[in-house]
DNA sequence: AGGCTATAGTTCTAAAATAGAACTGTCAAA
DNA sequence: TTTGACAGTTCTATTTTAGAACTATAGCCT
């Protein structure tokens, strides 16, 4: 497989696999969301070789996930801020959260509990329909090929 | 990192990395949502070799998303099916495509469309809070250790 | 001034995973 | 009896990752 070129694919799941479809990038943006934004910060609570952490920083930031921002000018230190487009991963972050708890869960619990700041109340993240808000199944769902399909296609 | 003890982290996160962390799971699981089956379906749309198929797969079965049924007995042959717990996959494959499609676009347009058959509608997958229906974002999420988490940690 | 610490990396070698191709075994159909 | 379909397994070469050591800048302490 041509890993270097599955961003282009005309499957919007390839693309974005080829951006974040590997362990060690999940685990950083967990982190990111923790609010971690430090190179010692990531490699020291994940315990990632300093060689692999550089490298997935790099990409994240050449994929405008992360902004390096510097933080003080003597010596030249920078901090990994996620972008808008970092943000919005957060649905991908959360629905494997929510799979984890759901199927993968042992006797001492969950590991984590969240609460949403607007209703102040713990829950669940719940995919739903953009058009009739009902909650999504894989069953219910019919998929036909859009115009990036068929012009890749031919 | 101990790859083999990650399903078993106080983290549901990495729970979750552990069985579909990687480009190649992902993809198979993207075939299996678009009803591919059998060894060599999955081998000839995704061009894997054999050998990473087949473990793949194995790993699948084991952790039992998808489970491995006879369909013919002569030769014996199986093909794969997505479990209850493979099926709950789902927001998180869609989760994928959405951010595929709202960030790795090109001019070519969506290579797939979405139809909720319970509407009748095209749709995107919005990913809301259970306790009052408001679509979630990272910032207004607050998180708190749970059980599972203290334990660990004590 | 000299040495210690903190931060953010880079470089090196060994071990593990993946790619790519060929091979195995079962059975049906020609 | 040969060919083809299917579902794998086995082998070697290449790539990726792990683990540890090293570099560079600058503040702080004595």
């Amino acid at each position: 497989m041509k890993w270097d070129t599955l961003d282009e694919e005309p499957c919007s799941l390839s693309r974005t696999v080829a951006v974040v479809g590997d362990r060690w990038t999940l685990l950083i943006l967990r982190e990111c969301f923790l609010r971690v934004r430090r190179f010692e910060g990531f490699q020291s609570s994940l315990q990632i070789t300093r060689h692999l952490l550089s490298e997935r920083l790099k990409k994240l930031v050449r994929f405008g996930i992360l902004r390096r921002v510097p933080y003080s000018e003597a010596p030249k230190r920078y901090e990994y801020i996620l972008t808008q487009k970092g943000l919005d991963l957060y649905p991908i972050i959360m629905a494997m959260v929510h799979w984890g708890d759901a199927h993968m869960g042992d006797e001492r619990g969950r590991p984590l509990l969240h609460e949403h700041k607007n209703c102040g109340r713990l829950f669940d993240p719940v995919m739903v329909c953009s058009e009739c808000g009902e909650a999504l199944h894989a069953k219910q769902v019919h998929v036909h090929a859009g115009p990036g399909r068929r012009e890749a296609a031919g």
